[in-house]
RNA sequence: GGUCUGGUAGUUCAGUUGGUUAGAAUGCCGCCCUGUCACGGCGGAGGUCGCGAGUUCGAGUCUCGUCCAGACCGCCA
């Protein structure tokens, strides 16, 4: 037996008890004639403590460096001088034998919470990164995330099925991840995006209620929360319409906030159709932690011999409570924030809202001060506060009033941690217009339902057609979206035709499901929750990399293993490929 | 595909207008130290300034190219 005990779990009722302890060492202080050791496990930190009266065993101490793997024996004993920063502070093991279980090279950081390290020397030796305590715990949270969502649908009577990893590739959505098939010659399998049609074929299948933790896989370019595997949670029911989807998963949420954060969210969720979200947040994902809702003024501002306002679709802007005092410099700085190419606003216009109830704005010359009372009255704009005002194009003003409405946000300290603002966002356009094709594109994805009432505009005004889809979102961020589908086979060639397929491509890429649906298809619907996303909401950090063990990097390399890398001549030959890197002589 | 930021000791960083031998902290090594826990004290080693070209009497510093990393835009049904 290596141990008797861990690390983390010997208190003073052990005092005296022989044990024996196994882990890494932290910390090796030597003064002199004793040794102190800190050995290390996942489960915590005891103190080791040596004398010279065994001189050999105290030489072997000095001899231990960071990171060995140790074995003790001693006794348990209480300190002279405690350690309150500890659990085990007030014991420390008293030791009689030593074995160095393994020896360790200089870590090239120290393993410790805030260590020294980069991210690209953490990633690099990512098993030395994991030791860390606070990564670890990243990885704790995220088993016990899944493990709440399994108890949970479980005891709804949902049932976790694995759908195959080597599917189909469709050229619709992301770009798949392809793999030649050795068997099959010239023929490839794609990774799943998702489980998608498997998920509705279980629904046909009769499987009345499934979920499933799931790899999905897309080859785009990656963000700090976007990684080309990434996990989600999958779910489909039958017999259901949108509230009870919606209703099933804001209970789901419920539960993992109270059992992971101890968090009542005793309340409907909110529910906003996305043309809403557009017109107040300018995002289909807001943020309503805090409001700084759009007020648009196009009316107002317009007639006033200003040709910034006068030649443009839309005046709206924001009023940031309490901000009248900015300077002249900080108000240059958002100025710069918002003409950023990535933002794309020509200008900003401000509003000063003075303690005496005059303004000063920076468009004094064209407005009167009774003009700039109207504009104050229609954001309920009071004394001290800061009216921010953007004018283009309605769709990128509103991108932009987007950031900015968010950069404020965070200014005035509003993106709270430890608040969560859930919010479904609903009506979703079904189809959304592509410029480079000149065509529509699912706005969700090809199976996702019209609204009834809709159904009609298919072909008349396409565009118009709203969806049974609806995304859950927390504090600006998308963890999860869903839509009730299309099981009737009229309908879904409805679809098709609306995307510009003829029906020989909608039956080439979907006729398993097409054909499925012919057997008695139930109506169902679904979900996807991005289980990367809401690990990392609930362990209170912005990038996904850290709620994953092997992360991979922005070039969508995993630099501990050096991957995607070259395979040999043989393989290819196997495979009866031939590789013909074009423009690499 | 594009924009921006960065690359200097094992590590995290500083490095002035282009000018002598490139610094700090930490880590590492050695010696001293019996109650430390960010232990302390003394001493020491450690550098292809990412790589390549150019400008210059002279480049860590300026220019161009390139590689790597990060953030973002496009993309991500």
């Amino acid at each position: 037996m290596y141990r008797t005990h861990t690390c983390g779990e010997l208190r003073i009722a052990n005092v005296g008890e022989e044990v024996t302890l196994a882990g890494w060492v932290q910390k090796n202080r030597k003064l002199g004639g004793m040794t102190f050791i800190d050995l290390r496990d996942r489960y915590g930190i005891t103190q080791l403590v040596f004398d010279d009266k065994n001189a050999e065993l105290a030489g072997m101490a000095n001899a231990v460096g960071r990171e060995f793997v140790l074995q003790v024996k001693g006794k348990v004993a209480e300190r002279y001088s405690k350690n309150d920063n500890l659990p085990t502070g007030d014991v420390e093991i008293s030791v009689t034998d030593l074995v160095v279980l393994n020896k360790s090279e200089v870590p090239p950081f120290t393993i410790e919470e805030d260590t020294d390290g980069g991210d690209e020397l953490r990633m690099k030796y990512r098993y030395l990164d994991l030791r860390r305590a606070n990564v670890r715990k990243n990885l704790e949270l995220r088993n016990k995330l899944t493990f709440e969502m399994r108890s949970y649908l479980n005891s709804q009577n949902f049932v976790e099925v694995e759908t195959p990893v080597l599917i189909k590739s469709t050229p619709e959505g992301a770009r798949d991840f392809i793999v030649p098939s050795r068997m099959n010659e010239g023929q490839f399998y794609a990774l799943p995006q998702s489980p998608q049609q498997f998920k509705q074929l279980l629904m046909v299948a009769g499987f009345d209620r499934y979920f499933q933790v799931v790899k999905c896989f897309r080859d785009e370019d990656l963000r700090a929360d976007r990684q080309p595997e990434f996990t989600q949670l999958d779910c489909e029911m039958s017999f259901v319409d949108q509230d009870d989807v919606i209703n099933t998963f804001e209970g789901l949420t419920k539960h993992l906030f109270k059992s992971i954060k101890d968090i009542n969210l005793d309340y409907k969720f909110p529910q906003m159709p996305y043309k809403e979200a557009m017109e107040k947040y300018g995002s289909d994902k807001p943020d309503i932690r805090f409001g700084m809702e759009f007020k648009e003024i196009t009316a107002l501002a317009q007639g006033h011999d200003f040709v910034v306002f006068d030649s443009v679709e839309y005046v709206a802007g924001i009023c940031a409570e309490g901000c009248a005092e900015y300077t002249r410099k900080e108000l240059d700085k958002l100025t710069a924030f918002v003409k950023k190419p990535q933002i794309g606003a020509k200008g900003l216009v401000y509003v000063k809202c003075n303690e005496d109830g005059s303004f000063k704005s920076s468009v004094d010359k064209f407005f009167s001060q009774d003009d700039l009372k109207e504009w104050a009255n229609a954001f309920d704009a009071k004394p001290r506060d800061l009216i921010l005002i953007l004018a283009g194009d309605r769709v990128k003003t509103q991108t932009a009033l987007c950031e900015l409405r968010l950069e404020m946000g965070e200014r005035l300290g509003l993106h709270d941690h430890n608040t969560f603002a859930p919010l479904w966002v609903v009506d979703f356009p079904l189809l959304e217009w592509d410029e480079e094709s000149e065509r529509f594109h699912a706005m969700h994805h090809p199976f996702t339902s019209p609204r009834k009432e809709d159904i009609p505009l298919m072909e008349s005004d396409p565009g118009a057609v709203c969806a049974n889809a609806y995304d859950l979102v927390i504090n600006g961020v998308e963890i999860g979206g869903g839509s009730v589908r299309i099981h009737d086979k009229e309908l879904q060639a409805k679809m098709f035709k609306a995307l510009g397929f003829t029906s020989e491509e909608a039956e080439k890429q979907f006729g398993c499901l097409m054909n499925a649906f012919k057997y008695g298809a139930p109506p169902h619907g679904g979900v996807a929750f991005g289980l990367d996303r809401w690990a990392a909401m609930f362990a209170g950090i912005d990038s996904i990399r850290d709620v994953i063990a092997f992360p991979k990097n922005n070039s969508g390399r995993d630099v501990m293993i050096d991957t995607p890398a070259e395979v040999s001549k043989e393989q290819l030959d196997e495979l009866n490929l031939k590789l013909d890197l074009r423009d690499n002589k």
